[in-house]
DNA sequence: CTAAGATAGTCGCATCTGCAACTATCTAAA
DNA sequence: TTTAGATAGTTGCAGATGCGACTATCTTAG
């Protein structure tokens, strides 16, 4: 076990002009601090499935994720805007599935510039692998939420992601292009 | 104003096999992906005011919110505990206060591994001008949120970091020892 | 038709950050 | 005391990712 850190304030040793005098901040009750802590913790305890598991990391994941959602097939350029990824971290995740065989493209006819991008027969097994444990984790991380809670959370959540500009569902972008 | 994506279900481009038969999952209603985006939107809403404006990054602005909120001296190992953030990602951190003079260190006798980190006074002047700035933020962030939502959300995220382990104050720390 | 500008995708570069090894120091047990 | 193991902090290294330049292609204005 290690030492405690409550030991420092017994130590005795005290800076007297350490802190500020004026308004301080909490930095645990610090929404955007708190979001990333949370964030980075749910991908950590999420990286069991996809990355330990099956060697997707994050962005893989996404193109997955999103070809595994929609009917059609859809650009790179398409899952960049809807989740928010750079394009480059895009075409490297999407190289990479290719290399993988998990997911195929093939070139799209009205415009040579981009490519329809769809998951393979291995893809769509994977996927379809995947999405039940990532749905259970999903659940065991909101388990200490009551079902009340939970809808609180997502409205909140809906709420902030909107003020900020950002898409709320897939349908939505389908049908207004807004990303 | 760039080609709407919804042009892409009218182009009659369609697979068949494209997605999936079993369950899909929308990537817009999962929370791990939802807290990511935001996460990231929000810190980077915020960069401006630290980044931009005050040359700081993340982990150095996690260093000094850790040094301005408490009121003694504290050891890097303690600032990397209580924000999670590696130990290394806190040295070097430190390392760039030092040499910008807006933090400093000093030995520890009862310990000679470990340096007790405290601000300048030209660190607290950074701070305290940064303060209300990060809280304006915070609250513009905030501003489509009821005094009723704010609390509903903050508690939420409470329990959810209580049940991945995540210390909830850095009172509770100190009394605790608990990281 | 031609030219200018926009867009899709790729890639080199720089930065960031986690990992792990390393030094120095402390602690505990033989 | 001596020695093994733990801890604080630093640093080299590698992987991930955003930025910007680049090519190829499309669109639009003249």
């Amino acid at each position: 076990m290690p030492k405690a850190f409550s030991d420092q304030g017994a130590a005795g040793w005290r800076a007297d002009n350490a802190a500020t005098k004026g308004p301080r901040l909490d930095l645990f009750r610090f929404v955007p601090f708190r979001l990333n802590r949370l964030a980075t913790e749910v991908s950590a305890a999420l990286s069991g499935e996809y990355q330990e598991r099956y060697g997707l990391d994050i962005p893989e994941w996404r193109v997955l994720a999103t070809l595994g959602f929609r009917d059609d097939a859809c650009s790179a350029q398409y899952i960049a805007h809807c989740t928010r990824t750079h394009k480059s971290t895009i075409s490297r995740a999407v190289t990479a599935l290719m290399t993988r065989q998990l997911v195929e493209r093939v070139e799209n006819e009205d415009d040579r510039r981009e490519f329809r991008l769809r998951m393979t027969r291995k893809g769509k097994a994977l996927y379809e692998e995947l999405i039940p444990r990532l749905r259970r984790k999903e659940q065991e991380i909101l388990s200490c939420l009551s079902a009340q809670e939970r809808k609180d959370f997502a409205l909140v959540l809906g709420k902030i992601e909107k003020s900020l500009g950002l898409v709320q569902t897939s349908r939505d972008a389908d049908k207004t292009g807004a990303y």
